[in-house]
RNA sequence: GGCGUGGUAGCCAAGUGGUAAGGCAAGGCUCUGCAAAAGCUUUAUUCGUCGGUUCGAUUCCGACCCACGCCUCCA
């Protein structure tokens, strides 16, 4: 079966093969690292990282490109403020983006190029585009994308250059026109930007002067590289599709002749926090830090943002977390007596989970399909819930487990982790409580029985029944 | 102003021109001294409002109401 998936160019579903017939090249926006991710931007990265594993599942191979964005005005303020340099600063907000990724159980793009080792590239395409007629410089040493020499600026978003050309007031209410350099339109951007006392030391050697690079041509640059003048599929959040991947489409098609540089365009809706907008003057910016001090797991978070469909915006609450947790027991509880039925342990059923599962005649079949239509993930999980449903009546076989490995892989999603246990230490008085109520129980005092415990649930921990005795469990 | 998305049970969320998946929560039952856990089970005559097309619309068309997104550096 082949992945159909919704075309942000075309405005339709496509499907998806490499141009090559091999391998699917895809580059996907990645963070710029001047503090650690938000929820937000995880989304994105979990809806791309899906996109990959259901791609592989489908048996193409992926070449999976993200960038790191290190150098910007954000990275640039930010590691001044701390008297850190660029790299330093940029270097610990991305090994924290990393280790968030790990949690989150994203799969590790094979190349992670950052912008700032890419300068060279980036200046090729710059110098490229003006000599073709395509960029502008200005006096103050910085270069200009002059939207009026492309004729199809404006045909991934829809919008009009005459339009934007009249537009005042931008949506932040700030004035549109605020033109601090001779830009010859307000509409044109940035390709390089010429040094600032507030630049510092982060300048960059360049045909007009010092310098650094401005925002879009960093991707144009390093998918080229790393991708080629026509590659397969680009993604991002629904923000960027205007003006960054719109720009990006003007350098990189300008600059080579070649059309379309990228076949596919994949972007994923916002998400809300409790039904608001996502902000930090909301105080409703939420890290993966942040929810895991609440004591989220990240494979609950990661449930919880892959399922609402990736290009419907998601309301993300604390009762969506706790949702999660429940259907991921419930769906640990159905596999694990599955695998009770069939005698096989929980570490075989790891190895299932992997890009590789035949679906043909399977429960799973309906849920891989859903798979396949535009990611539709919602779907696919109320297929698998159905299928545990079914297998009541017809007991579930090894390949239906073995296909339902193959889901697991598609969702990211990690069955049987065990939180790492931490030894609780139960105070000798709690056990002793539990004890004497056992004994009282036996002795059929149970107005005794229930005091005691009554009085261990006082101290903060909850006493239990089972076949033999008791169990003792923090509250 | 321009472009676009969405309004489905208490909450989340699929879906279809032929009469509403799934998850969570809640209720009932079994089990249990009672709980907990577990198992079984029930829960939208109805899909924002009003019209239209149709034998039939939640699904198509129109209008309206509401929410949300983008319109220069925010995933």
């Amino acid at each position: 079966m082949t992945l159909g998936i919704f075309n942000t160019l075309t405005r339709k579903k496509d499907e998806l093969h490499p141009k090559d017939g091999k391998t699917f090249g895809m580059y996907c926006c990645g963070p710029t690292v001047y503090g650690p991710a938000h929820i937000g931007n995880f989304r994105t990265f979990c809806a791309q990282d899906v996109l990959r594993r259901t791609l592989e599942l489908t048996g193409i191979k992926v070449m999976h490109v993200r960038n790191i964005t290190d150098v910007d005005d954000k990275t640039i303020r930010e590691s001044r403020k701390l008297g850190q340099t660029l790299t330093e600063f940029t270097r610990r907000w991305e090994d924290k983006f990393h280790k968030d990724c790990d949690a989150l159980n994203l799969l590790k793009p094979q190349v992670e190029p950052r912008a700032t080792e890419h300068i060279k590239e980036q200046l090729d395409m710059i110098i490229k585009l003006v000599e073709k007629g395509y960029a502008y410089a200005t006096a103050d040493g910085s270069v200009y994308f002059k939207i009026a020499a492309d004729l199809d600026y404006g045909k991934l978003s829809g919008l009009e250059v005459k339009n934007l050309e009249t537009q005042t007031v931008n949506s932040a209410g700030d004035a549109n026109n605020a033109d601090e350099y001779a830009r010859e339109n307000v509409s044109d951007f940035a390709l390089w930007k010429g040094r600032k006392p507030e630049d510092g030391d982060n300048f960059w050697k360049s045909p007009w002067g010092e310098g650094r690079p401005g925002w879009h041509i960093e991707c144009s640059a390093m998918a080229q590289k790393y991708l080629g003048d026509s590659f397969d599929l680009h993604g991002g959040g629904i923000d960027l599709c205007f003006p960054h991947h719109e720009n990006e489409i003007a350098q990189s098609e300008s600059a080579t002749g070649v059309s379309p540089c990228v076949r596919y365009w994949f972007h994923s809706a916002h998400l809300m926090v409790e039904g608001e907008k996502m902000s930090k003057s909301l105080g409703n910016l939420y890290t993966l830090d942040d929810l895991t001090a609440k004591g989220y797991s990240p494979n609950q978070i990661r449930f919880t943002l892959i399922s609402g469909h990736y290009r419907q915006q998601l309301n993300f609450t604390f009762k969506g977390l706790e949702d999660a947790k429940s259907a991921i027991a419930k769906l640990e509880k159905s596999t694990l007596q599955t695998l009770q039925n069939l005698g096989i342990s929980e570490a075989e059923f790891k190895t299932f989970i992997a890009p590789k599962a035949n679906f043909e005649n399977s429960v799973f079949e309906a849920a891989f399909a859903a798979m396949c239509d535009d990611l539709n993930v919602p779907k696919a999980l109320g297929e698998i819930f159905s299928a545990f449903a079914k297998s009541k009546e017809t007991p579930l076989t090894k390949a239906d487990l073995e296909a339902l490995g193959g889901l697991l892989y598609a969702l990211g999603l990690k069955l049987f982790e065990r939180e790492e246990k931490t030894e609780i230490e139960i105070p000798a008085e709690v056990t002793e409580l539990a004890q004497k109520r056992l004994e009282a129980k036996q002795a059929k005092d149970y107005a005794l029985a229930d005091t005691l415990r009554k009085q261990a649930a006082d101290l903060g921990w909850i006493i239990t029944d089972t076949k033999t005795g008791f169990e003792i469990k923090k509250a």
